[in-house]
DNA sequence: GTCTATATGGGGATAGAC
DNA sequence: GTCTATCCCCATATAGAC
């Protein structure tokens, strides 16, 4: 969608700032890699825009307020990974037509399309963003939570339950529950893998964390 | 260790701040609610003072500066912890003097320490707190994550790894840490789960909490 | 130890020239 | 659309009287 240099150079006065890119969009990526990197109330918009190469006053004629700025940094990378959400739920669907869908192939299509969608610097911050989302104040997360995952969600915890059919109905919540916190730490890179392994381990290495957390959330959700 | 009412109430004006409870102990109180509810950045050190009924320059006298009045908040309340974990991993070792802590077993003497913390409101602000360190800004949470816990999980990860030698170190490194990402999440009560089960379940049951998450990680970390 | 007053800077937001 | 200058509030932190 948009060119962007590595977002995390971000901190380094303007010189990420792509010249061909349009005002708008130069705005959104540093916002979202700041937002990403230390939060809404971390980040200030005077950060934001002299890492964007930018005025104060732009980014309020092309965003508004701060908060509508930090919603609209994060429906714009959140709108790819609902869409891709919604297409692996399709496929692994359209790959069981009977309707059983098998335990695995539905974590995969459940996680694949978070962390697949940290091969961009666009994407990682987006999916850092969505990651600390329950962690800002004044409810911006949740707000913003249900406008984009909502509904893709409820369909992933019918097909969930469909799957998980020896466990109750609570039981069954309180297991999706533990993988959301399972996926969501995993997309933020706390460092903790690397401390953990002595640096045998690479947190950031999106394509292993999915070959290793499917198997480990699978055996967790269909455990007795 | 100190006297206090529900430190969530500490949003309105001073009065949670009961008058028997030290000046230290009452700005403690008070900033770790705020800093629980509302991160590093998100909390204003007059929030703190004027919740505990005392002015700003006593805050400073007891404490000094902002970042050193967060850590002597959470330190006082993790201290607990780290020795009831100390304690609990002692006591599964005890029961199994061969060495060998049945998988459930040590699973369950890693969260529980955490889970039943929150029994009191000091206690729910310390994991809140806990929960959310990493995404606090400028890499406080590391260091004091690195004073309190390192040397605590240290053992357990090692009886972790002791109790699956089936596993590579490097995939039992990540499940480890999958495992950290599921009980922080939960110890942060998102509302994410009462609003999966349309409010069936309470993510406040930290008692339910780890029955219910203690079958599902060990069936998770010693997955094939 | 406690308090008022204040220094100093940062932050969000806007007015108004160009 | 872009920019400078500025308003005004809030924030951390301290000086210094009591």
């Amino acid at each position: 969608m948009s060119v962007l240099t590595d977002a995390r150079e971000a901190g380094d006065a303007d010189a990420a700032a792509p010249v061909g890119a349009s005002v708008r969009n130069r705005i959104l990526d540093h916002a979202q890699a700041l937002f990403a990197e230390q939060g809404y109330a971390g980040t200030s918009t005077r950060a934001i825009a002299q890492g964007a190469g930018v005025n104060l006053a732009q980014l309020h004629y092309y965003f508004g307020a701060k908060r509508d700025l930090f919603k609209a940094a994060y429906l714009r990378g959140a709108a790819h990974v609902t869409e891709a959400r919604s297409r692996a739920l399709d496929q692994a669907r359209a790959e069981h037509p009977d309707g059983d869908i098998p335990l695995e192939r539905l974590v995969r299509a459940f996680v694949e399309p978070f962390m697949l969608n940290t091969a961009t610097p666009e994407g990682r911050a987006t999916m850092a963003m969505h990651a600390r989302l329950h962690t800002e104040p004044d409810d911006i997360g949740k707000e913003v939570l249900a406008q984009v995952y909502d509904e893709t969600t409820l369909a992933y915890t019918e097909a969930f339950r469909r799957a998980l059919p020896h466990l109750s109905f609570e039981t069954a919540c309180w297991r999706l529950y533990f993988m959301m916190g399972a996926y969501r730490y995993t997309l933020m890179r706390t460092g903790r893998l690397e401390a953990m392994s002595g640096g045998l381990c690479d947190s950031g290495d999106f394509a292993r964390a999915v070959e290793e957390i499917v198997p480990f959330l699978a055996a967790g959700l269909k455990a007795p």
